[in-house]
DNA sequence: TTCACGTTTCAACTACTCATGAACTATTGA
DNA sequence: TCAATAGTTCATGAGTAGTTGAAACGTGAA
């Protein structure tokens, strides 16, 4: 990944309500959720909403597709996997103690994890 | 962690000299590095430096300690961890592919794995 | 005490981000 | 074709963040 990917990625995600949609993307997969559905979870009005979607595609970080009537909104699970990677280079080589605990996966949610 | 220490840390993370100056500094570990040296990696004037350092010790991002004449900043681990944590909430309990592609730990630095 | 070095603080300026509401496009069903 | 629903685009103004250079501060050495 990329410098300038890794902070449209970031810039898009420092922001509460961009920060929230994809909180609530993450844990539907592949489904996703509609516009409408994001809006309705978020308190937002329309434009707003269209606006703070469409600075989260253009980061990569999430991806749309119509359905009917509808906008279907879901997560770019590689571009969050990637800012990730990026965030930590090299980390993994001098510090493993600190990977392991952050990249232990045992089935919970991750903020459900401490130490 | 909370949306707010979140947003924080985003925020602090959305820019390009600070996200430099934070992968300088995590594969550096405890010992981090002093601000002389950040500011001639990333060659940013005395007082632009300060003021990135300080957003990220705001953010609780990075910490510092003074050793003689120099002040030397370092990555809070924890707060990267708590950061992604927060990013993926609930991933792991409705998409546990996500998580163990995202988190496994080989010892290889995050950015060197694909897939 | 004085000097030099490393770092921080301040004020002024510029550029960007966000919220708002009206107008617009795309799709569905009568 | 028309109305209703779902979502997008645009112009505007307010607030916030980043850059700059000068001055000030804290520390160690002479």
């Amino acid at each position: 990944m990329k410098q300038c990917r890794a902070l449209n990625a970031l810039s898009a995600l420092a922001n509460e309500h961009r920060l929230e949609a994809v909180r609530l993307m993450v844990p539907r997969g592949h489904d996703g959720l509609t516009a409408g559905e994001i809006g309705a979870a978020l308190e937002l009005s329309a434009s707003r909403l269209s606006f703070h979607l469409n600075a989260l595609e253009a980061a990569g970080l999430i991806e749309s597709e119509r359905k009917g009537r509808n906008i279907c909104y879901r997560v770019s699970y590689g571009a969050l996997r990637d800012l990730m990677g990026y965030l930590l280079t090299d980390c993994c080589g001098a510090h493993p103690e600190i990977c392991s605990s952050l990249m232990a996966c045992d089935g919970k949610p991750p903020g459900a994890r401490r130490g």
